[in-house]
DNA sequence: TTAAATTTTCAAAAAATATTGAAAGTTTAT
DNA sequence: ATAAACTTTCAATATTTTTTGAAAATTTAA
């Protein structure tokens, strides 16, 4: 396999597992390419190497930078903007870790807060959905904070975490 | 907030939180309808239930199925096929964890193994490619070792994992 | 067997999501 | 202030994913 060849599968590979980590396609392809380029790159050169259109790059680049993952590069005497991702795969972990924390687990917890405590009228419909909806809830925010707690020792989170879990 | 609208409240949550553990809206519906259940539910049931029809129950029970989250339930005298889910949630969260891993994080190992060892034609592109893809899969490596370590020890393993990761 | 009850399959339709491209908006150099 | 260079916005379009429903398949009772 050469460069090109290899290049192009990381990044539709990359592009494909975005589900896993919660962005779309284009999304995880920009940062796929970001994260392997040797320089920053502007919008023409993302739209040139993943043949999307300007305002897919733009959106995209825009919810990349509102993630944290990306961060425009102001290169002096250049008119367009450049972009750079985030090169150390640790803390990359760690933002997408926080932001999915924060934008799907918080809001879940709180409804599962809500339900679990609803008014226990005696019916055995009611106490399954309380018993039920209160371990979800005990489970949810345990993994929240185990996720939050991991992810705010900043130097060598993984590393860190992995020791003490198999020691 | 009364029964009907906390069990409503419940499942329409928990169905748009199926993206979050990769499986679709109605799939999680269904399990989230029969994690609140106070007996096993036939299709008809579930139906009913979730106002849907009769192929997207079908075919989403059998996914369920596959995942190993809900199993058919042999009531004797009765021509129907009735449903239950695990209703523990940690044995449920080992699961899904186990599942992920084996359909999603697997096969992109494999792929980054493969990228990162491209032979090195001495170019500032092929080296950063190797190198960032590289470090990409030892993360993930790492991650989905960590999954299946925890996800091996059957009793509490989150309650476990929690002591050993703050103390 | 047969036929009624039930489940599965899958092509077509609907819904949800992502992408385009051109007009409007900004920024910067002169 | 002007206009060229560049970026953003967003309605229209395309693509992908999900859902439907009816026909085919299967199972069971008699």
């Amino acid at each position: 396999m050469k460069y090109k060849e290899a290049k192009d599968k990381f990044i539709s590979t990359w592009g494909s597992l975005g589900s896993l980590w919660g962005i779309n396609k284009a999304m995880a392809q920009i940062q796929a390419l970001l994260f392997i380029a040797t320089k920053p790159l502007s919008m023409e050169d993302i739209m040139d190497e993943l043949k999307i259109s300007r305002g897919n790059t733009s959106m995209n680049l825009r919810q990349l930078m509102d993630w944290g993952i990306v961060t425009k590069e102001i290169i002096p005497g250049e008119r367009r903007e450049y972009f750079t991702t985030e090169k150390d795969v640790q803390e990359l972990a760690r933002i997408v870790a926080k932001e999915r924390s924060r934008r799907e687990i918080k809001p879940v917890i709180k409804i599962l807060k809500d339900v679990s405590s609803i008014e226990d009228d005696g019916t055995k419909n009611t106490k399954e959905l309380i018993k039920q909806t209160k371990a979800l809830h005990e489970l949810t925010d345990t993994i929240d904070l185990m996720i939050n707690k991991a992810v705010n020792q900043k130097q060598n989170w993984l590393t860190k975490s992995l020791l003490k879990l198999f020691k």
